[in-house]
RNA sequence: CCAGACGGCUGGACGGCCGCGGCGUUCUCACGAGCGUCGAGGAAAGUCCGGGCUCCACGGAAACACGGUGCCGGGUAACGCCCGGCGGGGGCGACCCCAGGGACAGUGCCACAGAGAGCAGACCGCCAUGACCUGUCAUGGCAAGGGUGAAAGGGUGCGGUAAGAGCGCACCGCGCGGCUGGUAACAGCGGCGGCAUGGCAAACCCCACCGGGAGCAAGACCAAAUAGGGAUGGCAGCAGGCGCAAGUCUGCAGAACUGUUUCCGGUUCGUCAUCCGGGUCGGUCGCGCGAGGCGUCCAGCGAUGGGCGUCCCAGAGGAAUGGCCGUCCAGCUCAGCAAUGAGUGGACAGAACCCGGCUUACAGGCCGUCUGGCACC
């Protein structure tokens, strides 16, 4: 798995585990959800339910939604934590560098920013 | 040129930066990295039919039940699909639409209205005779006309009659049987009958034909853990023997169940380790050469079939096939006489075992054949 270090998150325990941490911050392009993770690195879920639109949409969010993951979390997400993000309504639609800073405000408000590169942990 | 009918194709293009999945290859002990190559649809959708494939059931056949199909011929692996015809209906026409077997095998239904709706019937009427208060009543005949209804027991015309009626005749319709054409559905022709046999089969039903069930979460294999199972060995209560010890052997106990109870019997045992077995999370396969795509020739009205050549063409598994940006061609909106300018900006929609169909969704664009007008020669 390439995107910098940042490993996928691929089994549904993982994701409830995530979503029990109840640690998260809507914005209006995303929501996201993190918790201390299992393993030394950083690792990151994408959801987007049927809310989003029809299947195309969803994909079209899911793939917005990781591109901008392998852009960010690779340099400013905190080690150790495993990361969910989750499509809203308008996600497919926003603007991308609105979409960008949400993500980063989102790192922050929730103390998981970090300025050091997750591979130097 | 205008209006229309039918069939088919397409459904953004180019470039830059950064990425993803499969396969091949090189390097590396390995993790990985580099290079090459391929990577969503006509509907991938709904899951409505038909098959392949897998497991389950099953001795064969028939019958019954249930479900499906329903003009004829052809195509196909098969179909409820497709093609060509027939019949009925619509349109000036190209063409379009049709659940299109059987109602003398039987049962049933036909609301409301109406006198009468299935062994027909007589409300208003029409006609004859009689009576009297001279325009009514009684009796009888009739079913043409009116009225009701989705439908009133053939239709139109002439004759006929008191008035009428298939009562008679002609034509049409209907039924029966015949001849001719056609593989057939059916069509045409002439003959006979004499109105008898209204509609609904998408109410039951009858006839003919077809049909085992479940589905890739099918199914096969590898295999942490857990429950329960099996084998072997050790340890565990008391006493004793052997032995320096580790240990080993013998006897007696204990608990539970069972035979009504006692005696006497029978069966079973706690714990640890290893192995077998088991099969969950997980993993591997199934899973991509196929009723395959493209080109061309032949047969056929066509669906389609055959020959030759050529190509290998997605294979994920919280699920790759993309993210961002720029330019442009169509399109739309606004301004303008126009040239043009500004803005907006791609329809429906994302494979999940695979094929053949059907159905549904779909902005815009292109091509072909044909029909009816108008104009010109």
């Amino acid at each position: 798995m390439a995107s910098g270090g940042v490993e996928r998150l691929r089994r549904r325990a993982d994701y409830l585990r995530v979503q029990a941490a109840e640690r998260r911050i809507a914005l209006p392009g995303l929501l996201l959800q993190a918790a201390p993770g299992e393993t030394g690195c950083c690792r990151v879920g994408f959801t987007a339910s049927r809310k989003v639109g029809n299947a195309v949409t969803r994909n079209r969010a899911r793939r917005r939604l990781k591109a901008l993951a392998g852009e960010i979390l690779p340099k400013h997400a905190t080690p150790g934590h495993d990361y969910v993000l989750v499509a809203r309504r308008d996600t497919p639609v926003r603007d991308y560098a609105a979409l960008r800073r949400d993500l980063e405000a989102a790192l922050k408000k929730l103390r998981l920013w970090s300025d050091l590169p997750a591979g130097a942990a």
